[in-house]
DNA sequence: CCTTTTATGTAACGATCGATACATAAATAT
DNA sequence: ATATTTATGTATCGATCGTTACATAAAAGG
């Protein structure tokens, strides 16, 4: 029932070989996933834009949770990496902050792909999707709340912030700030516009740090 | 084929009379729909909640589609009022706008109620789900949009915001900013947590505004 | 009374959902 | 050459999707 899922190309090729990309294929689901979202996709609709059929898809990626899950770990890797960069190069925490939001709304609002994010957007409502895929997404955004707290942290650390600055507010806030961009350029805002969520959220940083 | 939707009540009664509650049963598909999406609730589970039978369902509310047109009117008229209301009562444009997020926080983290808004998260992929759903949900967001908008240019003609507020770029901060807490809402965020949101989103204030 | 009108309950419609059975094809292993 | 292994193509599975036909029940209008 269950097969290995990533063969790290050195295994040697038993049996018939796929006659498809089967990362190629991966992308496009995820697109389409991103597009639609979890419930919204369907196997037609995967293997149209996959250009395989269901039984192929089945035997690569084990089901559609599974695709889906395979999907979005294709997108943490791929798609917006500019965003967790940006928070982790940039020599101050403001400046971290700032870049990140910046990267956000720039990812955000690319007219070649579909706009918003996946892990924010591909699966809310967990009393009808899958929960394996709701929780899969929410660990996900855990996580982004988590690195952006640790930047924080290591600003406190490095005495840019003072110790009373509160880390976790901070990092909720501005975590929610772009969870709510996603909503924002899916309602087809420019990038313009979310820039000017980004200036709005940066005007906070004075209040929330106590610099001048 | 159509049939009249709302009944003001002294319409006299003709033929037999129903045998539910239709608002009740309104009230009850609002619920489901908000929890789980309108693609994520189907038919079968808005009968079993509404107590009553598909035929009576379609006889009253015409469709899946129209009962979640009506159903959204029916939470924007009863659900989440006191955000509104807080946004035009408060003497200051500030106070409104702290005021519009902390009954936001409170409204959005009720027990006995879904979390988020029904609004923000009922239908995000326009490209799954019905086109006039998603419309439909657009537009009451960009009508949200449009109060903040509102009230800003209040403060702005009222003399306490300085001519040069950019009343747009604040409104749709602001209005991100209440996204996102749907998001954070939904992924079991505590009431502290949602109002650690609205201080960063208060902090950004002054910046915003120009004042001390 | 009978007709008209509207609602209910049972039962089912065609379409689509996610997922597979089966036979066949193409590769390696012995 | 034969066996083994894996992928493909066709065709379809049972379940559920949103929706409706149909006969019956309960009210008002004549």
């Amino acid at each position: 029932m269950y097969r290995s899922t990533q063969k790290k190309s050195a295994m040697p090729e038993r049996g018939r070989p796929r006659t498809f990309d089967r990362t190629a294929a991966l992308r496009q689901a995820m697109e389409l996933f991103w597009a639609k979202g979890y419930e919204g996709t369907s196997i037609a609709d995967l293997t149209a834009a996959m250009a395989i059929s269901s039984p192929s898809l089945y035997a690569a990626f084990g089901s559609k949770e599974a695709l889906f899950l395979e999907a979005t770990d294709y997108y943490t890797r791929n798609e917006g990496t500019e965003i967790w960069t940006a928070l982790d190069e940039a020599p101050t925490a403001c400046q971290a902050i700032e870049n990140f939001l910046r990267q956000t709304a720039k990812a955000y609002s690319q007219s070649d792909r579909p706009q918003g994010c996946l892990i924010a957007l591909g699966a809310l409502h967990k009393d009808s999707s899958s929960g394996a895929i709701c929780d899969d997404l929410r660990r996900r955004r855990a996580e982004n709340h988590t690195a952006l707290l640790r930047r924080l942290e290591r600003g406190v650390a490095e005495g840019e912030l003072p110790t009373s600055f509160d880390s976790d507010a901070a990092a909720t806030f501005y975590a929610t700030v772009q969870h709510g961009m996603s909503i924002q350029a899916r309602d087809g805002a420019s990038r313009a516009a979310l820039l000017a969520t980004v200036a709005g959220a940066m005007a906070a940083w004075q209040g929330l740090s106590g610099t001048a």
